[in-house]
DNA sequence: CGGTACAGACCGAGCGGTCGGTCGGCACAG
DNA sequence: CTGTGCCGACCGACCGCTCGGTCTGTACCG
């Protein structure tokens, strides 16, 4: 479905998932005990370890499946932009940009709690993450190459419209004073001249 | 002294604040048990305690301090780029730059461990990083109203620049490919684009 | 000069409490 | 009567922090 990218969907997580989401949220994974998880499932501990074997399996079931959403989406709105490199560009941006307003909880867990990974999971999560930026890395370099794109230094342009686009989780709020489409007007804006595109 | 604000102090932490900077940007806070900080401190629990009374108290120590290093460097930065918005946009930006490589762990602790601040800890480091954010936002204004600066959302790109800035605590090295001089130029080159500024 | 008084730096042991995780069992659906 | 979903009670380990005390110096008194 055309579009389809821009949307995500609304379906609940599971009862164990939303509840480790909002307590690693407000405290953080090392900061949240899994009494308080189970708290806020309410289930008992013994009843939340019926669901999920240990406390660091929810922190990557909340983190591997918004990642490969974002993927998916990403990759389905990079199919949808054709050859334009401008397109391209504009496509990735706005779906980092929804995914990170849309999922922002999600996507700040995952970005501020690398550390608490256990080396596995944190392999898994920095290989899916590493595979967004390249697809950006080259959509820009394909952009300089073609003239599109004025920046001296696509790379780290490349890395900056990233980071921009992940801080938006930081500080976006669903009843703040932008909206989902203000927003993605104003950083699509920015992050094309970032890179050095010609439109403001 | 002329560009003074461009070098940061060599002078190492205290012992025990070192040790807990060492632990918190390798575990983070609530990661970090205090046994683990005095064994880094080649201290004994209790001798460590003699030198700082909580753990909270080694967080607010890091954070603090450089939080105010920052501000008084960035406000020399700007004392001294005189009336000129470029020249005050490009010298608070470097200042920003070598700021978060020169103290990159203390940096990335302070902008990743708001959440283990206790309430009045928290509130007066937000004030001193909001005070930092107010200072470019109105630099980029004043370049908007001068008519140097060409985008249509100063106070987004504000934060944007400011966002890149920040972000190059989490991946810059020391002994890394790109040396401070060569991050400066290419994310003064890339900030100034992202403001919309004539010169690349 | 020797002796006393004191202070800062530090530690072994251990406090009450919480941690992540487990065990055995109960209720109920198919 | 078996499997699923769940829980009260509990485990050993570890948490942040404190107690009572020991050192090493240093300053001042006589």
């Amino acid at each position: 479905m055309s579009g389809s990218w821009r949307s995500f969907g609304d379906e609940p997580l599971p009862v164990p998932l939303a509840a480790a989401l909002s307590a690693f949220s407000e405290q953080g994974y090392h900061g949240t005990s899994i009494r308080r998880i189970a708290e806020k499932a309410h289930l008992s501990v013994p009843g939340l370890y019926h669901h999920y074997p240990s406390k660091q399996a929810l922190l990557e079931g909340l983190v591997m499946t918004v990642m490969q959403e974002l993927l998916d989406h990403s990759g389905q709105a990079l199919e949808e932009a054709g050859p334009s490199a401008q397109r391209r560009f504009d496509h990735v941006v706005e779906c980092l940009l929804r995914f990170h307003m849309h999922r922002r909880r999600q996507a700040f867990i995952a970005s501020t709690e690398i550390r608490s990974m256990k080396p596995e999971v944190r392999d898994a999560y920095i290989a899916l993450r590493d595979q967004q930026q390249r697809m950006l890395d080259r959509i820009v370099e394909q952009g300089v190459a073609e003239g599109v794109f004025a920046t001296a230094y696509p790379q780290d342009a490349s890395r900056a419209v990233t980071t921009m686009c992940v801080a938006v989780a930081t500080w976006f709020r669903p009843d703040g004073d932008l909206g989902p489409d203000q927003v993605v007007q104003r950083y699509l804006s920015l992050a094309r001249a970032t890179v050095g595109a010609e439109s403001g």
